[in-house]
DNA sequence: TTTT
DNA sequence: TTTT
């Protein structure tokens, strides 16, 4: 089946990075990322403003570990990944839905977009494919068995491709 | 600010379309599309899938008038728009949140993949600026005083600059 | 036809805006921008770099206004645009292409990300849907008749639409 | 450096597939993809078209086998790549420039829109992590030592992220 | 609840 | 709870 599931977001992080580790060594990283749209309304004259706020859940190894490393409350990112809607049973045994952004797969995207420390990441840590440039210090993150992971065929092939 | 709030979907209409009417004329239209994705584990060799359900409302005269008119159950669309999560409290008094991908203002964008009947319309029901043609027949939707309000100036610019 | 043709970039500018304008009282901008990604080649392990030259081309007043005077060469931009191939004769009388990044309609997206000055616009300045917010500084772009073209309409239903 | 280059396109091949090969046993396939957008003329009332034509070049193994096998003159996709531009020299010696949409990496998307032949493929052939299920006929593409070459990290992930 |  |  063709489909598509989307979701690309700048904006800023409104509170520290949450990261949660599992028994098996797994992590994943919570970030909570604010969008703000303002408008003057069109009969009223007033300046409106209307904050939104996206609950980013990050499920790929590298990527926790570049938000673990490099954000923090405030920072200014852009993120690609997918909608997740999550059912879960709140005390009293009622269906609950929850929609999150996943970041996880060769296609999600973390890029830091804070002057200085301005960076780009995927979950490989390498070459994203899709212009985000990696640190240029390297012990950051990627490196070693992931580096190249998703990346490499792409790279092999740029190497071949005669042009 | 700077900030981005932006969902691409394709998908199919897992039910028909239902639109409400508010006292002030006002409508919108509820969507629901199904994402797919599948996979072979990789341990198990098992195809394993997973579908995720997505609810569009659909916040603009125009593409409201094109998604009662066109689509329904098992279309295909692609549609464009933004993450909003509404806050409501259940009947204990409890908050609640639902999150869905609102469809409204100039960028908003709902295109149907189906074979024959395709089509593309933006609220506006004219150019929509982003290589998305409109029916042939104009009575379709769009039209009238809404017809190139948020495309005629592009319209415009088309006529005059020099290329 | 069902169809989309979108751009997005997130870059810097290598150079100065360069604003033409016409004698119909009309301005484009240009813009280059530059987006880079680098890897580890997989297997001599050197570091790659490849940097990609983009020529933007800014077609809506409002925008063109943020240009000139927000952006110079360094500015950090994330821009969403179409994907147009001009063709031209060059002095020899032979057919030659020139494809650019189009900013031209209700849906374009020039959001600046550098940080103290950041901001983000779009035609008409005020709204743009999609997250972006605008200065606070009314004078700075859009304002006056543009503001609200093709935003008002989506704020209308804002107020309307009960939720 | 933070940076993004992405092409996101929705149109009808308007030729066969080209596929070179390369004596490494490399592929490349070429698309010729028409994407149109019409709107009436604001002062004229006339309806007016314009076609944009894209050249793609995919550029991953698994991406090209889809293309030769799946797509031909007519066929409907949704692809997103990179922009590229490419420096060559005319027969007298001039630099002359062309810009493509290249498909390679592991973010590389090739979705077909047809009805009844619909299909989504990603290099690896398998998950690609944004909702494109794969072929349910396993030799169609993919497979071998690349499926799961980039999605199945993700895929792992998945079993032991608990939700 | 779609689609393959 | 961010940012402007």
């Amino acid at each position: 089946m063709a489909s598509l599931n989307k979701v690309s977001l700048i904006g800023n992080l409104g509170a520290d990075v949450e990261v949660k580790s599992f028994q098996n060594g797994g992590k994943i990283a919570n970030l909570r990322i604010a969008t703000s749209e303002s408008w003057k309304d069109k009969t009223t004259g007033e300046k409106k403003e209307r904050t939104e706020w996206h609950s980013v859940s990050i499920q790929s190894d590298g990527l926790v570990g570049v938000a673990e490393r490099y954000l923090r409350k405030g920072s200014k990112v852009y993120v690609e990944g997918q909608l997740r809607t999550r059912k879960w049973q709140d005390q009293s045994g009622n269906d609950r839905y929850t929609t999150e952004v996943v970041l996880s797969g060769p296609r999600a995207v973390l890029t830091m977009l804070d002057g200085a420390k301005s960076d780009s990441a995927t979950r490989s840590g390498s070459n994203d494919g899709w212009g985000g440039a990696t640190r240029s210090n390297q012990d950051g993150f990627g490196g070693g068995s992931s580096s190249g992971q998703s990346s490499s065929f792409d790279d092999d092939l740029d190497d071949e491709v005669p042009f």
